[in-house]
DNA sequence: GCGCTATCTTAGCGTTGTTCAAATAAGAAA
DNA sequence: TTTCTTATTTGAACAACGCTAAGATAGCGC
């Protein structure tokens, strides 16, 4: 029981070391949460020693990255129901919000780990950010379908930026207590969520 | 030169610490970034030992509490000017947006300080959160002097909230490099942030 | 003067990120 | 097969960190 259990290629003779750090630190942010994810904790829980990831990852960053990669995916699996969802474009475009915010609020250490990798590597080339890229590119897509003028190059950027902008804003606010009273007498985080989006002029008709 | 060289009142044996340490960890935060600021590295600025600190603040997470507490108040300043501003009501709504935006653009470490703590603290009794909760009520305050209801408590809420939301994503957001084509295109920062402000319902006519 | 108490220092503990030489095991070459 | 090579893992070590405890120091009221 010394590495992950899965029956994949193990190339080299202790496994895929380097798929079992990642989730063993997926784990270990939904369970400890982000403040416990230190890089020998993570060899811990793979059962390795401190030092072996470093064989895999330059850096701790360079795990984290990982880590990212991997919630990027996760967010792109959240957003396939909303994109598909079978409501009007301008609703699509709310769902998407709604979405968004959701799946920060579902893994609050996870989002986090992703932000801050986008944050610390944002003065970085574009191919770094091959994930967020893709997810921006969903919005975007989204913005078209709800009659955005897809020739106005700066408009529907300028559009695509607000919307998630003001998702990464809520994301990181919808956790705070104060808001409980208000999220109750709106009868849920969900009513909350799109009350707020409702007064975001992007979420609200959609351009 | 152990200490600040402020001429102020030093009421025990070695001046006023508490003060020198927030402006120590300012000074760093300026000088070497969010990465640089421990707590050791806050005494050595300050001219001191690294146990020093620990008479007054009980962790290094209460130092860091202070030195949000001043960022709070410095962008209390910084609001005064666009609530001042001599512009329509619905105009100051963007003013003050974009005077957030500026703020968190032109100190952003400082800006990450304070709202780590609000994160960190986000379960905590309101009063902890004095000064975040006087800037909310300016926010609010400029949005009824723009046409909101105030007799509509929720929907007031809501919009209130939106506005911070809109702001603090694109605070944490400006600074990405991927940006900057754009932001020439626009000509200048400046105008990028009323662009994008300007999709956000509530900016765009103060609700 | 005296003691009291707040303040600061020195020393130390446990943890972290990271490096490096040595150990180990898998695959290629003989 | 045996040997060589190379990728992988370990163990020991370093500096830096947050934090604590025991002692030194200096200002205060008596």
């Amino acid at each position: 029981m010394r590495e992950s259990d899965s029956p994949e290629a193990r190339p080299y003779h202790h496994g895929d070391l380097r798929r079992a750090l990642v989730e063993a630190a997926c784990r270990l942010l939904e369970k400890e949460g982000a403040g416990a994810l230190s890089l020998r904790a993570v060899a811990r829980e793979a059962g390795v020693s401190p030092a072996a990831p470093y064989h895999h990852f330059k850096d701790k960053s360079e795990l984290l990255d990982a880590v990212a990669h991997e919630g990027w995916e996760k967010l792109d699996v959240a957003f396939q129901a909303a994109r598909d969802a079978k409501t009007s474009p301008p609703e699509r475009v709310r769902e998407l919000g709604v979405a968004y915010v959701r799946f920060a609020s579902q893994h609050p250490d996870l989002y986090r780990v992703m932000y801050d990798c986008s944050r610390d590597k944002a003065d970085m080339p574009a191919h770094v950010h091959e994930n967020e890229e893709s997810a921006y590119r969903r919005v975007r897509e989204v913005l078209i379908s709800a009659g955005a003028d897809p020739s106005d190059e700066i408009g529907l950027e300028l559009a695509t930026i607000a919307c998630w902008c003001a998702a990464h804003g809520l994301a990181e606010m919808t956790s705070f207590k104060q808001f409980e009273p208000l999220k109750e007498a709106l009868g849920g985080e969900e009513a909350f969520l799109r009350g707020v989006l409702a007064h975001v002029g992007v979420f609200a008709k959609g351009l």
